[in-house]
DNA sequence: CCGAAATCTTACAAATTGTTACAAGAGGCT
DNA sequence: AGCCTCTTGTAACAATTTGTAAGATTTCGG
């Protein structure tokens, strides 16, 4: 990611103009539509992370177009409307929208708000030291597993690679060939028992039933999937 | 993630219990702190997944708290300030607030721009699916069937993609021969036996009656139909 | 109502994964 | 160095899932 692209749709030029400038200075990317048309064109070759959305348009409702982007698309949907009543708000956030913001507004502003939203979104890949997962806590600069009663387990290098990597995409399969990738490094011809080994050394640590996991699953024949909710700290 | 706890910070006691009973209603778990103090004692046993925070409090600098909580912790910190200046929220979000909103404010707005948080935070780690149809709900992301008393059964890979597959198209019908394509991959002479084989196991996991199945049914030299209506939650 | 084709079901075999015991290696301490 | 502890992989065996085979059952056209 090494400049976030912004699009931005509303049908007065100096809005444009001034949003556009304002962040190309904060140094993003952009690019501005006057028409729905045109920008819904442009989605097809480009992949925009923040869309500024005006709603009200000529050639469209604003607000099913907001609700299919952030359905449709990952990205990240800001509206900017002159219509400012409570209500308004309210919907238009639960339709999808990430931030609601009130003509006339600062351009300074709206520059924090997307900060405050890519900053968020990264930071729930980027790799930490602590991690929180129903009811335990993993620290791996001590390499120690806490339960919810304090109690501390310590956990090896190799527990700990697999551990992170589960974390890091909790509630998605995972591959043991990527597993292997990321991990064992030789894809060698018996390593793969030893990948075997390290997760059921894992499971004991997390107090697994082997009959019934709760946390760390088995998809025979396509991998692992790591249930649970993870929160990353610092 | 049954219910996200939510803590307000505000050394105002009605807008204390305003919040409090808009956000129960709402369906959050709440705490309300008048001090920082008492706040941060609390956040030795509970993790807050938003945290609301007024600037304005006696006993500390609420920047600095806000700048601790959004980097120490992971939680979403969510500004409530009388404060109106463009310049404030500019630094307010900068510190790493996720949202500022402006007193006197709204409740339902408030609720509004904690779910669009939230929304967002689940997506970017969560890869959910499930669907409801006829009493049952499959979790896919956990392998496993529910009923409709809540009793669950697991269900395995192959079985998932079967299921999976009748669930995405329900009341069409299916042939065979798409069926070993989308699935079987190698679409090997007899493996359409195992297509089978597969399907009965399903069946006996949805308590079909084998004499007159009311979900998955056999067109006769044609494929299969999946009745039931479907409905999912991504 | 009969027979051929299609489909269902059951039992079994093959492949995948889990678990335990053991041995090789790395460090630490005296 | 020598001994101990801890980590990690390997091997062997158990358990689970999946596909295959074959007989039973159902469907459809006459």
């Amino acid at each position: 990611m090494t400049e976030s692209l912004v699009t931005i749709l509303d049908d007065e030029p100096a809005i444009r103009s001034m949003l556009a400038s304002a962040l190309n200075e904060a140094g993003f990317r952009t690019m501005a539509f006057a028409r729905a048309t045109e920008f819904e064109a442009s989605l097809r070759t480009a992949t925009p992370d923040v869309c500024l959305v005006d709603l009200g348009l000529p050639d469209r409702d604003g607000l099913t177009l907001v609700h299919q982007l952030a359905l449709e698309q990952g990205a990240i949907v800001i509206i900017i409307s002159g219509r400012a009543q409570v209500q308004d708000r309210v919907t238009g956030l639960e339709l999808g929208a990430d931030d609601y913001i009130i003509k006339p507004f600062d351009p300074s502003e709206v520059v924090a708000r997307i900060r405050a939203r890519l900053r968020k979104d990264k930071s729930a890949t980027t790799a930490s030291t602590t991690a929180r997962f129903e009811g335990w806590i993993a620290h791996f600069d001590r390499y120690v597993l806490e339960n919810d009663s304090g109690q501390e387990t310590p956990f090896s290098h190799a527990e700990g690679e697999v551990l992170r990597l589960f974390l890091e995409s909790p509630k998605r399969l995972i591959s043991r060939a990527h597993m292997q990738e990321t991990l064992g490094g030789a894809a060698g011809e018996s390593f793969d028992r030893a990948m075997d080994v390290r997760i059921s050394r894992l499971r004991t640590k997390l107090n697994e039933d082997p009959k019934n996991p709760q946390l760390v699953k088995t998809i025979y024949g396509a991998g692992y999937i790591f249930l649970g909710d993870v929160r990353w700290e610092r």
